[in-house]
DNA sequence: GTCTATAGCAGGATAGAC
DNA sequence: GTCTATCCTGCTATAGAC
């Protein structure tokens, strides 16, 4: 039995798969409904539009799997008796990299997002509003007991440094990275990957303590 | 007098921007030729379609103004007495982020680059094996003296970051970035982050000497 | 070399039968 | 609710006049 639900569900799983893939504007309501296994007109019937679809896969999908991902990163860090900057870094590395979904799905969420930080869409403001902003803020409360000397801007700006490093290596930069080392994105070297933004923010972070006394 | 080679120079001027602001695929020819003030059928009698337009626009523009960027850093370096870490990555901040083009050129520049990241088609690759392959080893090799213990692929990775760290916060980061830190880029935000990019990753460098000595 | 007219195609959306 | 047939728009590319 396929009831209505399933056919949306479908929709929003099919349709989230090749957006990724494949960029919005290359991804054609036919693609979708054939492999959904639907009719062409159920784009329109269920969510009015292609555009309205495309929303959706972030309020239903991204959203969520988002904030998965960031419960992951909470109890990763309660695991840890003590929450060290090392510490902090380090779940917020794996739970992005290797977080709570599989391979493909985590994929296919990096892939999406970064399409959106060069291509925005409304989409963004969805994610800004829902996920990122709530997450900066709260590894910006972690970090800041450690650095008791440093400004809210210097820290601020350490977070999105490590966010940054984040998105690169685990998704845009992926070509010239793969250029440069002559590496493949196999699980050996993403370990080598998370140990590696670990170690380079950890000592970037130190300029909180020691940036005022050198000039 | 507009001889052909004007015609030609203002196709690739006007596409490059459009293709920079809009993406490749909200572009068509009647807009490129419309603004360009030349024919229709210009487009497809001088550079033999809309595809090969774009690759001319990474062959004769981006290529050679990533080369300039790349020479002004050079230059920038010989000015000073000593290349130090902190040098180095300071004149490579300042290359890129407030380098020898215009502030519009860099914004039409870093935009391109940062499309052709997350939608890969064949002209990332002209600036992969013209420039970006060749200005990461010549950086190694810059920073390699440093760091006399250090293994070739940390050097190669902390390289990368710091190419990271300029690229998320010069361009794909903005909406993020400007969202979480409630900022405009104007030039007085851009010298602090040249600052922040410098000295987080100065001090993220350290970890090539103090890397083994803890655990 | 330059231009117009048009061929040829693909996509999103929808009307209306069932 | 589901499906098909079709409309309409916008695009690239090109043929052929000038």
């Amino acid at each position: 039995m396929k009831s209505s639900q399933d056919v949306k569900e479908r929709l929003l799983d099919v349709s989230e798969r090749l957006f990724a893939q494949k960029g919005y504007d290359h991804v054609s309501i036919r693609e979708i409904t054939s492999k959904a296994g639907s009719n062409l007109a159920s784009v329109n019937y269920y969510f009015g539009g292609k555009g309205r679809l495309y929303e959706e896969v972030f309020r239903q999908r991204m959203v969520p799997r988002a904030k998965r991902i960031h419960d992951f990163f909470r109890s990763r860090l309660r695991a840890q008796k003590e929450s060290t900057p090392g510490g902090i870094i380090k779940s917020l590395a794996e739970s992005f990299m290797k977080g709570p979904v599989g391979d493909e799905e985590r994929e296919l969420h990096q892939q999406l997002i970064a399409r959106e930080h060069t291509n925005p869409t409304g989409a963004l403001d969805i994610m800004l509003k829902e996920v990122i902003y709530p997450f900066a803020q709260e590894i910006q409360e972690l970090i800041k007991p450690w650095f008791k000397g440093a400004s809210k801007e210097d820290i601020t700006l350490c977070t999105l440094s490590i966010t940054a490093l984040i998105i690169y290596f685990s998704f845009i930069g992926r070509i010239p990275v793969s250029a440069v080392t002559g590496r493949v994105y196999d699980e050996k070297f993403t370990d080598l990957l998370v140990d590696h933004i670990t170690r380079f923010s950890l000592y970037g972070l130190n300029y909180l303590i020691k940036g005022k006394e050198d000039s």
